[in-house]
RNA sequence: GCGCCCGUAGCUCAGUUGGAUAGAGCAUCCGCCUUCUAAGCGGAUGGUCGGGGGUUCGAAUCCUCCCGGGCGCGCCA
């Protein structure tokens, strides 16, 4: 819609500058913007407010002779000039009730777009070590990676989700330290404790399996426990592998699933990280200092230089984080965005510069990055502490538990990733007005509800004959939900550009508003079948369209609360 | 001290990428169930968009300087 009246404001500037009133240079790109205003019009631009100085005309006299210059057309209904030299176009009501029929035609595939072109992208999150359940920090990540993957889908994209995680570090040396000394019966508050050990009594759980000899299937390995509590090797595979199968049980229950599990490991094992390094070495980009490798990364925007190789020899976390993004790099991801909690966002320029160093041809602000920002939990009025190290801890399960898959996926989707946010627990949990994800989904059971009622009295919903009679939604509630439906792909195609699936659920929340308010005014299931099926037709269209909305938020829509 | 993020109604947050009179939910107050699910609807109250400058036809949005909060600033990840 806006791209064929952005089609008619450009003949009519373009017969303006035949007649000499604008300059013949003026290519403008051509702004419409959906009103908030019904007064205002369906759609307006401020195309003569732009050119009003370059024209010499003032920008109401201006507009008025573009308006001239308009072809006829059949969709737009009227035109008027307003404010300050706005032009508003009322569309005609064959178009705006024809969202209707390319819904119900379209169904699921409604809103989706090819702005991707079959393109490749990948998108990394969550990304946890293996070290522990995940939080709720890395359910935020969880809902919105995922949220984002579906959302460049229906945009087009070839999407390729991916979970990296360290199996190499320090960290997991710490790990298995931790679960050894619980194999030996030790508790954190003994002397004999390790010094960083994790202290949590999930430890405890990954000791006893291990000297019980259990067998572990994670989703990218299965391990036996070696019962041995003197093998740190057989504790760490085992310790792994158990954590891994935790978080792939917390992803399940949250309906998030990754096409490829990328280890650290592997990155060593293919001889990825030392050719990283020889790679980075030749390029002279590195000097050696203190006993260590340096990366001269100031040379390429970060704010000091760093270490790759440490002294005692280990390679940084540094290191085989280039070789991993130049991996995704070579494996063809013009596009890769990364969903990262933002107390890690000093990788971003580490990484860019890293790979700069490379001089692989790889674009500079490469590769993209979703920073989400802490996610606080409340329960009774208090802050929940979640220290990984401390006894307490709230996992992402428990949460999930508690409060259910779709609204704790929907609270950590539903607001732009950079604020922080507040996850109440109490309000969470309190089935109220206070869980917008309920109303939303209300909107749609109300949907089916009455489709229901309809075929128990012997009716049936006629789709076709609903389609045929359009013309009858004439109320301004039916307008505005027709106006508000026309939007919907406009959402979807900007969430996916801009990486922000919140938009989706704001979107969603005002739809259901708007149905909600109608369903309230007027009653459907009326005698008068042409106008029962037209409305019907209207109402299982904000029903796709709630249904699709909330299908790229990983929201259940269901048929009945 | 340096870098990144944030500051919008009493609270939680939107704000269509610079547009017209700044919105929603919750909370408070007043109404609506013999009518398709009241997990709903209507109305009222509530704002120097943290503050000062600047850019222009036009700023919550962009620039700059302050104030306040969060997160980083390891040869940890």
């Amino acid at each position: 819609m806006k791209q064929q009246l952005s089609e008619l404001i450009q003949q009519a500037l373009n017969s303006l500058i035949a007649q000499g009133v604008l300059p013949a240079d003026s290519s403008p790109n051509i702004q419409i913007d959906r009103t908030r205003d019904p007064s205002h019009g369906d759609l307006a631009s401020n195309i003569a407010l732009t050119l009003a100085k370059a024209a010499g005309k003032k920008p109401r006299q201006l507009a008025e002779e573009i308006c001239a210059a308009l072809p006829e057309s059949n969709f737009v209904a009227s035109t008027e000039v307003a404010g300050p030299g706005f032009i508003n176009f009322f569309l005609s009501s064959d178009s705006s009730q024809a969202v209707v029929k390319r819904i119900l035609e379209q169904g699921t595939a409604f809103g989706t777009n090819q702005d991707g072109g079959g393109r490749k992208v990948q998108v990394e999150f969550v990304s946890a070590n293996p070290t522990g359940p995940l939080h709720v920090g890395h359910g935020r990540g969880a809902a919105v990676g995922d949220s984002l993957c579906r959302l460049l889908r229906a945009s087009g994209w070839d999407v390729a989700s991916e979970f990296y995680y360290n199996d190499a570090g320090a960290q997991i040396s710490n790990l298995a330290l931790s679960v050894q000394a619980r194999c030996k019966g030790l508790e954190p508050d003994s002397e004999h404790w390790p010094a960083d050990g994790y202290r949590g009594d999930y430890i405890k759980d990954v000791a006893q399996a291990y000297m019980a000899g259990s067998s572990v299937a994670a989703e990218d390995r299965q391990v036996v426990g070696a019962a041995d509590s003197d093998d740190l090797d057989a504790i760490r595979d085992f310790a792994v592998a158990y954590l891994r199968r935790e978080q792939d049980l917390d992803l399940k229950a949250f309906a998030v699933h990754f096409d490829r599990y990328f280890l650290e490991s592997s990155l060593y094992d293919s001889g990825e990280v030392e050719a990283t390094v020889e790679h980075l070495v030749a390029n002279g980009h590195t000097y050696e200092q203190d006993g260590a490798l340096w990366l001269r990364t100031t040379d390429f925007g970060d704010d000091k230089d760093r270490v790759m190789r440490k002294r005692e020899g280990g390679y940084t976390y540094f290191l085989p984080d280039v070789a991993y993004h130049l991996n995704k790099w070579q494996r063809g991801f013009e596009r890769v965005i990364n969903e990262q909690g933002a107390d890690h966002h000093s990788t971003v320029t580490r990484v860019r510069a890293g790979l700069q160093a490379l001089q692989k041809g790889i674009p500079e602000g490469w590769p993209d990055y979703v920073l989400h920002q802490m996610v606080t939990v409340m329960r009774d009025g208090e802050e929940v502490k979640l220290s990984k190290r401390a006894g307490s801890y709230l996992t992402l399960r428990d949460l999930i538990d508690e409060v259910g898959r779709d609204a704790t996926r929907y609270f950590l989707v539903a607001r732009g990733a950079s604020s922080q946010i507040t996850f109440d627990i109490d309000l969470a949990l309190s089935q109220s007005n206070d869980n917008p994800v309920y109303y939303i989904q209300y909107a749609h059971a109300r949907v089916c509800s009455m489709l229901r009622k309809l075929e128990e009295s012997g009716e049936q919903w006629q789709m076709e004959a609903g389609l045929a009679q359009l013309e009858l939604l004439t109320e301004e509630h039916e307008t505005a939900l027709l106006r508000q439906l026309d939007r919907y792909p406009e959402i979807v195609a900007a969430a996916a550009r801009n990486s922000e699936p919140h938009t989706v659920a704001t979107y969603l929340r005002e739809l259901a508003a708007d149905f909600h308010t109608y369903y309230n005014a007027h009653k459907m299931l009326i005698d008068d079948s042409n106008l029962r099926n037209a409305r019907l037709a209207l109402s299982a269209a904000v029903k796709q369209v709630i249904h699709n909305g909330l299908d790229l938020l990983g929201v259940s829509a269901p048929e009945s609360m």
